[in-house]
Order: C-alpha cells, then sequence, then structure tokens
DNA sequence: GAAAGAGTACCGTCTGGATGGTATAGTAAT
DNA sequence: ATTACTATACCATCCAGACGGTACTCTTTC
C-alpha cells in the first residue's frame, strides 16, 4: 500500500466541489475529473458515491480526533487541558479545513449515518471536557460558543470578524485559565 | 387574499421531507404528495423548487424575527433585553420549529443565496446584542452558546441532554441578569 | 528464464430511471 | 370571469452504477 494519495485527491476534490458549487453538484462525474482521473478511475476507489461521502467523513473524523488528542497531551498543565484542546484546534481549523465543512454538509444530504463517527467523536469530546478538572457547565458553555463559531461559518449564516473572533478566543482561553482545580 | 394555508401548508409538508427523509428527497412530486395536493396545484403555488425553498426561508426568517422583536419589546428590564430574548426564543424553539432545520439545510443545498434573509436576522441581532448595557464580549459569547446547541441539533452532530440544557440556559440567564449596566 | 497468471490502477461508454418543468383540458367556487 | 386548483401526459436532461477494456507490475510455474 504504498500510496494512498489518490485517494485523499478525490476526497479534497469532493470537498471543493461541495464547498464551491453545492451538494447538488456533487457527481461522480465531477468530482473524478475535479481529481483529474475517469470516472472508472474513481468508481475504482470509491465504489459508490456513499462510500465516496463516508471517505471525506472517515477521513475529517480521524484527522480532527488526533488533532485534539495530541493537543491536549502536549498541554504542560493537566487542568483544562481538553477545554483548551478543543478551543485551539476549532479556532484555528475554521479557515485551514474547509474539508470539515464539505464532508458534514455532504453526509448530512446524501445518508445522515454516516455523520456516526462525527457523534461519537463529539460524544467522547463532551466527557473528557465534563472531567477536565473545571466547572463542567463553564467548560461546556466553553466548547458551546466555539461551536457556534464554526458551525456558524460551515452553514454559512453567520460570519464573525477576525478581530471579533480573537477577542472572544482570548476571553474563552482566561476562562479556561482563572478556574481553580477542585 | 383569504386563504394563504394552503401555502403554508405546502412549506410544512416539505420541511416535513427534507428533516425525515434528507434533501435529496424534496422532489417536487414528493411535496405535492405529501402536502396532499398535485404536482400542478403546487407549481401554481411556488413555480419552481427553488421558488419553495425561498418561501421555506422567507417564512421562517419572518416568524423568527417577529418572535425576538417581541421577547425584547415585553421584556421589563432593558438591560440585556435583546440577548435574554435570543437566549429564550432559541432554546424554546429548537424542537418545536424544525422547519428552521429544514429550510436551512435546504437552502443551502439548493442555492446559498436563499439564506441571505438568515444573514441579515443575524447581522442584525448581533448588532443589538452588542449595544444591550451589557458587557459585548461576554453577551456574543452566550449567544454563541446558544448557537452551538441549536446548530448542533440542526445538523444532527451533538444532542445535548435536557437536563443538561436546562443547567446551561440557567447558567446563561444568569450570566445576562448579573452583568451590571455601565 | 520465459511464459502464464494474478492483482492493481486505472479509462471511457452505455443505459435505465428519476426529476424539473411545461402543457393542456377540465372542475368548482366566488 | 377569475382564482384555485385536479389530473395526466410529456419532454429533455442528468446521473449512478455497470461493464468491458487497457496497461503495468509482481509472482509463480515449468
Amino acid at each position: 500500500m504504498g500510496r494512498n494519495s489518490r485517494k485523499v485527491d478525490i476526497l479534497h476534490a469532493a470537498s471543493k466541489i461541495v464547498s464551491e458549487r453545492g451538494i447538488f453538484n456533487l457527481t461522480l462525474e465531477a468530482t473524478a475529473e475535479e481529481a483529474g482521473i475517469s470516472k472508472g478511475g474513481l468508481l475504482y476507489h470509491y465504489p459508490s458515491k456513499e462510500a465516496l461521502v463516508k471517505g471525506m467523513v472517515d477521513h475529517l473524523a480521524s484527522n480532527y480526533r488526533e488533532k485534539i488528542e495530541n493537543n491536549a497531551k502536549a498541554d504542560p498543565k493537566d487542568v483544562g487541558k481538553w477545554t483548551r484542546a478543543y478551543v485551539d484546534v476549532t479556532f484555528k481549523n475554521t479557515y485551514e479545513n474547509k474539508d470539515m465543512n464539505s464532508g458534514l454538509l455532504a453526509a448530512k444530504a446524501v445518508n445522515a449515518d454516516l455523520l456516526n463517527p462525527i457523534r461519537d467523536l463529539y460524544t467522547e469530546w463532551q466527557r473528557d471536557i465534563e472531567n477536565d478538572g473545571i466547572d463542567p457547565v463553564k467548560a461546556t458553555i466553553i466548547r458551546l460558543a466555539t461551536d457556534g463559531i464554526w458551525l456558524a461559518e460551515l452553514f454559512d449564516i453567520y460570519h464573525i470578524g477576525e478581530e471579533k473572533k480573537e477577542i472572544i478566543y482570548a476571553r474563552l482561553k482566561e476562562w479556561i485559565d482563572e478556574q481553580k482545580p477542585e
């Protein structure tokens, strides 16, 4: 299994189509063209549209999980490390990781069950954040506010400005750090 | 224009299809059947699929705006009234108003420009919340946390439990009320 | 060491079914 | 006469997935 870059290329192509042209334009042909391969070649790697979308979700889920885990484990301070990791990774990713957006949008449209890996992720994170050595209610609110920003952007409903975003980010980080371990 | 209930019925039918069967099953025929009318009759009221989805978004946008406005205006306390209205209406609506969900999902899929009325709404609310007589950063975080809950539910990514939701709600309301006017 | 086979990674075409939208003729109520 | 439909037929387009190839690289067998 030397090369898997082709599979990832296809995933990126699909994401690009969804974010630029919308879910209804995510066809196998368009994806193949965007990825620079033939339809037959695409079907070789992902034997159905659903498999393609599943590939998108699984890919982003494992990436996201890994990032948060690494962040939390590298944190020198134990108290609040999961909450901090969630806030940091999500704030930094919102722009870079457009794949996230598109994969979720596509999965929600094609087959909601494909979102299961994401649901598992959130269940885990919520558990970790509630046992982070700080007030669990405040920690949850911090997580929710972070979600509020990226979900509104994903949905293209409201984009908070860069400056405001920084101020919110700073305040949330303050809140995490000012919490006393019990 | 005595009767417009038929138009609203159609909107409800469309919403139901989107939330139960997904966007790809929102076809004109399915909508007509769900609404109990013929395809011709549906096309009479909404001459295209895009018009139908636009109808969904416009309907929910005006409903939502009205609710928040009424809430804020009926609030006996001036300080924090917009933030309170946003939190109250959104928390109460999350379950009842599934139309919201479906209309947004459909619009995002069909034509993102149809979301403009929603964007305008958020721009207004953000302005009101920032000038609500309380710390604008905290007010914004409260709004974002509220968004975090309903957007995650809309997206079916994470459903916070009823008890936790009540606790979050209470805490957010506390935060609004403990703010001193400047 | 040459032929045969197996596996991988594709390419390009075809078809059946679904769907958006049009059209038309007719009905019932106001 | 106009509004608000019903009912049915129809068309053009799109697309998922099937299918039959091709090309290349290993590995096995004789």
